[in-house]
RNA sequence: GCCGAUAUGGCUCAGUCGGUAGAGCACUCCCUUGGUAAGGGAGAGGUCACCAGUUCGAAUCUGGUUAUCGGCACCA
């Protein structure tokens, strides 16, 4: 006589045992319709999960998150039962949900072409219309081997032989198709309204390139038609955001065959990066940095010591003249280590912090390359922070309040916090790991910071923290990190001599706050959309006039802002000022003056913003005081801003 | 690196069945001096990514190379 309580609290009593679909139904037909899956005692299951006992039960419906979830993940089964319904001998893997969709790995004998995927959505669009019933079933671990086994379907087998002896399988079955899962799944395929497949891909077995190569097929799926419509808006105006085409268009740099990965800055790129260098050198300065500059080639023994040619020598370019073999320096931290080296140390000037606006080239693989957030010429924002273990905590405490302020100034309030912790292949001793993930961890949480543990993920001489960010396609990208390092000082000699009188090792803590500007970079465009903050943006001021006429004036005005600091564009073409207008705010240029007969009479300008306000007539100087202070807010949401 | 797709004036793209290329924008010149997102006219501009092959003939078909795009793997 099992008693149900819903989530209200109200609570149903029934004679004998019923099914989550029956207590839908028993409160309303409609209920009973839209009911997807439940939630009984917090756990998920199908609509015909029976109820024996005492329960606490939520229906799930398509309003939910949850209900979303069964959705595509039942999407993915009526994509494999499309897809083999079409291709009997494609082998099915596997096919979770992912943020907005899913997808399903295969394996068959030939590529799947476009013109297959548009076949197969449209058998998965037939069966869904036939609303076949989705029916769970249970098998022993054995039988289902064996069952799938003599369907032809190896790599279910083997994932079934990866689950632990004696459990009981689950298998969903709709129509004739049949696949291993958890579940739950909704009842019927006909509750499956919204779907489209998206794109095709090459994707490892078991995610280990040792393996072979399955065919993944994408597909976004939800709730309603109009959802999916609004979601595929969405993705064709985040496309427009894209950094490679912003960039194009805005002619802030380049690629070319000749130099895969590497960066040609244009004048108006390249101003956003000399912006940034001179942001980052005010917080340097103002946090004690020395500032330094090393070699841009060091020989192969240094790279040996440091233990970096062993690991990466693939990733890094090399050189070589008389017999010597020089390393492309990939990173800064050896190079800081000889400056820090050079001289006795003592315990009292530590912390020493080194800073380094750090060119490096790793040789990254091709398929890995991607516009500015992956190249194989970067610059960092590098330093490294040499310190007693006691300083370690209030250091790291320190960067991360630092980090946290210099997104806020670019108006970032999405940062992802990671800690990653020790991998495979790695320099140190247990102990100093131990020591070195706790302090990390514990500062995080000293500052109350939500943080996701990546295990194994830490760099081979220390833990790190990495900031990251989303691009215009949600996709995450590392930018800042604060990584610990109890190995790499020891391994090149660094030394200082302690208060006790005796030479000891210092800790060094790598830091970037920004990362690689060239990434950085990257994200701000499409943060932005292209619409930088007057502090970053190429041109802060286009003043044009109207007719030759004030050709003078517009020349005079300009000097006056440029001789303050101010980037400006004065444009005199004989063009009409619409047009004029058009293409500055196509480029982007937050503030477009305006000089016509008025406004020489008056000596004023007339102010436009780029989202196309009109701010009134002013005098130059009162334009350069709303200019000066519209900089001065740099990017930070929590202040006022002009658009 | 792996799987798939793509590569045509500066940019965005069209190009049928194999018969040596076309548009819009941009550019140059001329007219126009016009008050807040495209004024008009004329002109110039391409070894169709690169290298081979098939063919009387290749932007188009085949093979290879390179780069780019979407994933996977990698990411000090």
């Amino acid at each position: 006589m099992p008693v149900i309580t819903l989530p209200d609290g109200s609570q149903r009593e029934f004679e004998h045992e019923v099914t989550v679909f029956q207590v839908a139904a028993d409160i309303g037909p409609g209920l009973a319709k839209a009911a997807l899956a439940g939630r009984v005692n917090g756990e998920l299951v199908d609509t015909s999960y029976i109820i024996s006992k005492d329960v606490e039960l939520s229906l799930i419906t398509e309003r939910d998150e949850d209900g979303l979830e069964v959705i595509r993940h039942s999407c993915a089964h009526l994509l494999a039962q499309a897809t083999q319904a079409l291709f009997p001998k494609a082998q099915v893997t596997i096919g979770p949900v992912i943020d907005n969709g899913f997808y399903y790995d295969f394996a068959f004998s030939r590529p799947f072409t476009p013109d297959d995927l548009i076949a197969i959505e449209n058998k998965m669009t037939e069966i869904a219309k036939q609303d076949l019933p989705i029916e769970r079933s249970t098998m022993s671990r054995e039988e289902a081997i064996e069952f799938f086994k003599s369907m032809g379907e190896e790599y279910k087998a083997e994932i079934i032989e990866s689950i632990p002896a004696g459990d009981e399988i689950s298998l969903y079955r709709q129509g004739d198709f049949i696949d291993l899962c958890r579940g739950p799944h909704v009842p019927g395929t006909g509750k499956i309204k919204a779907f489209k497949l998206m794109k095709l891909a090459g994707a490892y077995w078991r995610g280990d390139s040792n393996n072979e190569m399955l065919q993944r097929v994408y597909g976004t799926c939800w709730a309603n038609k109009k959802d999916l419509k609004k979601y595929l808006f969405r993705l064709e105006e985040a496309e427009k955001r894209d950094h490679r085409k912003i960039g194009k268009q805005l002619e802030l740099f380049h690629f070319q065959e000749d130099a895969p990965g590497m960066v040609f800055w244009h004048n108006d790129g390249w101003s956003i990066f000399k912006e940034l260098e001179r942001y980052i050198r005010v917080i340097t300065s103002n946090t004690d940095y020395q500032e330094v500059k090393t070699p841009q080639i060091m020989d192969r023994s240094l790279w040996e010591k440091s233990g970096h040619w062993d690991k990466y020598h693939d990733g890094m370019f090399s050189t070589e003249s008389e017999n010597r073999v020089y390393a492309i320096k990939p990173m800064n931290c050896p190079g800081h280590i000889q400056i820090f080296n050079q001289g006795l140390k003592s315990y009292r000037e530590l912390p020493l912090r080194m800073a380094e606006f750090g060119s490096c080239h790793r040789n990254e693989p091709s398929g890995a390359l991607h516009g500015l957030m992956r190249v194989r010429a970067f610059t960092q924002d590098d330093a490294h922070v040499f310190c007693t273990e006691e300083q370690v905590q209030q250091e790291v405490c320190h960067l991360i309040d630092t980090i946290y302020n210099v997104y806020a100034d670019f108006g970032f309030d999405n940062l992802e916090i990671k800690l990653s912790t020790r991998p495979e292949k790695r320099v140190g001793s247990n102990e100093s790991w131990d020591q070195s993930e706790a302090s990390l961890e514990a500062a995080l949480k000293s500052k109350n910071i939500d943080f996701e543990v990546l295990p194994g993920e830490g760099a081979f001489y220390g833990p790190k923290i990495e900031f990251s960010l989303r691009d215009c396609l949600d996709r995450v990208w590392q930018c800042g990190t604060v990584q610990l390092d109890f190995s790499m000082p020891g391994r090149l000699g660094a030394e200082y001599i302690a208060e006790d009188g005796n030479k000891k090792t210092p800790v060094m803590i790598h830091r970037a706050i920004l990362g690689s500007l060239e990434r950085f970079i990257g994200i701000l465009i499409e943060e932005y959309a292209g619409k930088f903050p007057p502090w970053l943006a190429p041109k802060q001021v286009a003043i044009m006039n109207i007719t030759d006429k004030q050709s003078d004036f517009v020349q005079k005005s300009a000097k006056i802002l440029k001789s303050q600091g101010f980037r400006v564009n004065s444009d005199l073409r004989n063009e009409k000022i619409g047009f004029k207008i058009r293409q500055h705010t196509l480029q982007r240029v937050p503030y477009l003056l305006v000089v016509g007969d008025r406004e020489v009479e008056t000596e004023t300008v007339s102010v436009r913003s780029r989202a196309g306000k009109d701010l009134g007539s002013m005098s130059i100087e009162a334009f350069s005081e709303l200019l000066k202070a519209d900089i001065k807010n740099l990017a930070r949401k929590d202040k006022s801003s002009q658009e």
